[in-house]
RNA sequence: GGUGAUGUAGCUCAGCUGGUUAGAGCACAGGAUUCAUAAUCCUGGGGUCGAGGGUUCAAGUCCCUCUUUCACCA
């Protein structure tokens, strides 16, 4: 019977590159698509950049365009990493959508119709320089605990403790660095403690793995409470259709964007959005996601499906995360690899979805790519057992009996293959991708065995024995398609290629019962795959250490030599210099000048003084208004192409970088003499 | 700190509801073979199953304590 099923994968974030990590639930869930597909499901397999939200602001801000322009680059970037990855999503969209926006609001509505929207006055961190409430990240301060500077505002990465934002000692503004103020502000909320009853029925119906339902049960014991869903201006998103000044919580419309993303391959194909998403739908939802975000998920989300009229998902499919040799990604070990990094060194992709689908199981644990152990593996399993039957055989065929094949009948090795597809298929349902493959390369050992038995190498010396070598080597071949059909959820690339190889039609499941039958002609072999070089490895290992070690490298070079001695000033010439903290009232290009900024800058007088500053290079001048920072304020007036410069900002530079204006400690005020 | 998970041969992992001398692949050693872009086949060495205690005729598998690693704490 063919099912109905929509898949997705979670949607990343438009804030940075798709690496290693993000794979293994693409390529897991690619997996299992495609092989629901080779079972001639109907199965749509959806996903979106994720991409609203303090930091997408920030960054676009920082870095001088419009979030839709931010957003818009990072959607072609990660379109084509996963495209070369082979993660064949029926749609790929954006959050930032008509359709998501529509659908976000008509939950909303449904929502607040249905009495589960409520709103509370809360009191949160303030920017007062930048006009913006602060989320817990932006705030950075002194660990209340062991009194590290510079840590977040839930956690301190040095001694671990976990706090609020206002334990954090002298707090500042990670965006301004001004001191953030307690304001008051309305925000809306969803009532999740009216659902317990829904969601404690809802996670016992089987919609979780045994792990993820403990974990559920914890959340139960400490009470549910209600979910903060709105943000205050500015914010990067949707405004609250009632509330102007208030937008949707980026959470909120994310897992909305899976709709939303639906939506927009419906009107492109002509299907039935209503029959997917209504109530009582007889369709299959499932969700694959990292065990990290199961709270969203498992709680937030049918809740607010359930809530507003949709219907629930099927089943939620977390994984656990991913290490590099036994160790969490770390940029300095050169094991924050991105995807693309991989596909400059590593080339195919089909290397490291045959290895994550090797380490994958319908658990929650993390799994671990281990280099060595990667290269190892796909050159012993994929090149030196799967693809050498057909490499030490089909030459056989090719030149003596021009391509053609006369399979014997009976061969037992043939039928033990194709007794083994029901037990493989279940592995594959069940997303024991492990199971299956230890599986698969078992039977690649037994045909090699057979191979081996028969010794076809000798046969071709013989007189009279043609028949038997034909047949031998055909047998062979037909392992090779079963083989392959069985691994072509994994390796999409190489079975399409070797369906062209044998001259068969796209494989499904079904034609594990037909077979390469007598007359039938293959194509010329050609090799179809290469061993790993280990030296591929070391170098995308150090290419991604590259980064960081040149800034080592650079910051060991000598400093400017600063002073011999004989050339002291006495603290009197100092003095002469009036060094001032200025507020960096306004900043603009200057139309005409390859380097220059022009600031308004208050230094407490009653006028505003108007300098040039050589910093266009390394600021935006958006990013700077509000900022304080220091400057010359009795350096002489002068004339400039642009105007009268009244004073000078000060910047740290030299080969390695800069400019660098400078900051303040937080307290400091406009004005203030330095000294 | 609390909670969930995790720790099985050098490496990566299987071991279902407790039941004969604990398994696989890779790596390693010896042999065979030479069709295959050094691939394949056969044989072998190697583990007090994180530590300690308990339940049981019987525990890697159940219970308790400690410990490793990871995650979550909205």
């Amino acid at each position: 019977m063919s099912r109905k099923i929509l898949v997705t994968s979670a949607l990343p974030y438009a804030n940075g590159s798709i690496h290693l990590g993000h794979l293994v639930e693409y390529i897991q869930t690619d997996i299992w698509v495609r092989f629901q597909k080779m079972q001639g499901h109907t199965v749509h397999y959806v996903c979106a950049d994720d991409t609203h939200g303090t930091p997408i602001m920030l960054r676009a801000e920082k870095e001088g365009i419009t979030p839709e322009a931010l957003i818009e680059g990072v959607h072609r970037e990660h379109s084509a990493d996963f495209a070369e990855f082979l993660v064949a999503f029926d749609n790929y969209y954006s959050t930032n959508s008509e359709e998501n926006k529509t659908l976000s609001q008509g939950v909303y509505n449904t929502l607040k119709a249905n009495g589960k929207i409520g709103t509370k006055t809360i009191e949160q961190f303030y920017d007062p320089v930048k006009s913006m409430f602060l989320p817990d990240r932006f705030i950075k301060g002194e660990c209340p605990k062991c009194h590290a500077k510079d840590q977040y505002g839930d956690s301190c990465e040095v001694c671990g403790a976990t706090y609020n934002p206002t334990e954090l000692i002298e707090a500042y503004s990670a965006v301004s660095g001004a001191a953030p103020v307690r304001k008051e502000t309305e925000h809306h909320f969803f009532k999740l403690s009216d659902c317990e009853a829904f969601l404690k029925e809802w996670t016992r119906s089987g919609t979780l793995q045994g792990e993820a339902a403990n974990k559920m049960g914890e959340w139960f014991e400490s009470g549910l409470n209600d979910w903060d869903i709105s943000r205050d201006a500015p914010y990067f998103g949707f405004e609250i259709p009632d509330a102007p000044g208030k937008y949707f919580y980026v959470w909120l419309d994310a897992p909305i964007g899976y709709m939303a993303s639906f939506k927009n391959l419906c009107d492109q194909k002509g299907l039935d959005f209503d029959a997917y998403w209504k109530a009582d739908s007889d369709t299959e939802l499932y969700h694959f996601i990292g065990k990290d975000i199961l709270y969203f998920h498992a709680l937030f989300w049918p809740a607010t499906l359930a809530y507003s009229g949709y219907r629930t998902p099927t089943q939620i499919f977390a994984h656990g995360f991913l290490t590099v040799n036994g160790e969490k990604m770390s940029k300095s070990r050169g094991t924050f690899i991105t995807a693309r990094s991989y596909l400059d060194h590593i080339k195919n992709p089909e290397y490291l979805r045959y290895y994550y689908a090797a380490k994958l199981n319908p658990s929650m644990e993390d799994i671990d790519l281990n280099l060595e152990d990667f290269t190892a593996r796909v050159n012993s399993d994929l090149v030196g057992k799967y693809i050498n039957i057909a490499s030490r055989t089909a030459g056989f065929i090719n030149k003596r009996f021009d391509g053609k094949l006369n399979p014997s009948t009976n061969n037992p090795v043939v039928a033990e293959l194709k007794a083994a597809a029901t037990q493989i298929k279940e592995a594959y349902t069940a997303r024991e991708y492990g199971k299956a493959l230890r599986e698969i390369m078992r039977l690649s050992d037994v045909a090699n065995g057979f191979v081996a038995d028969k010794a076809p190498w000798v046969l071709a010396k013989q007189d009279g024995q043609e028949a038997l070598l034909q047949a031998v080597c055909s047998d062979a071949l037909e392992m090779f398609r079963l083989l392959t059909l069985y691994l072509k959820p994994v390796l999409p690339k190489l079975a399409s290629q070797i369906e062209a190889f044998l001259q068969v039609e796209a494989m499904q499941w079904t034609h594990v019962d037909a077979s390469l039958c007598a007359t039938h002609i293959i194509n010329e072999y050609q090799h179809l795959i290469t061993r790993i070089d280990p030296k591929a490895i070391e170098a995308m290992v150090e290419s991604n250490k590259a980064s960081l070690v040149k800034t080592e490298t650079l910051a060991k070079a000598a400093p400017a030599k600063v002073a011999d001695a004989g050339d002291y000033i006495t603290i009197d010439d100092f003095s002469k210099v009036d060094l001032r903290i200025a507020k960096i009232v306004d900043a603009q290009q200057v139309v005409g000048a390859d380097k220059l900024l022009q600031l308004t800058l208050d230094i407490g007088e009653e006028k505003t003084r108007n300098v040039f500053a050589g910093i266009k290079s390394a600021y935006d001048p958006e990013t700077l208004k509000g900022r304080l920072t220091m400057m010359v304020a009795n350096l002489a007036p002068r004339k400039m192409k642009f105007g009268m410069s009244e004073g000078m900002v000060l910047a740290a530079s030299d080969e390695r970088g800069g400019p660098y204006i400078l900051s303040p400690d937080v307290g400091a005020q406009a004005g203030m003499r330095v000294k």
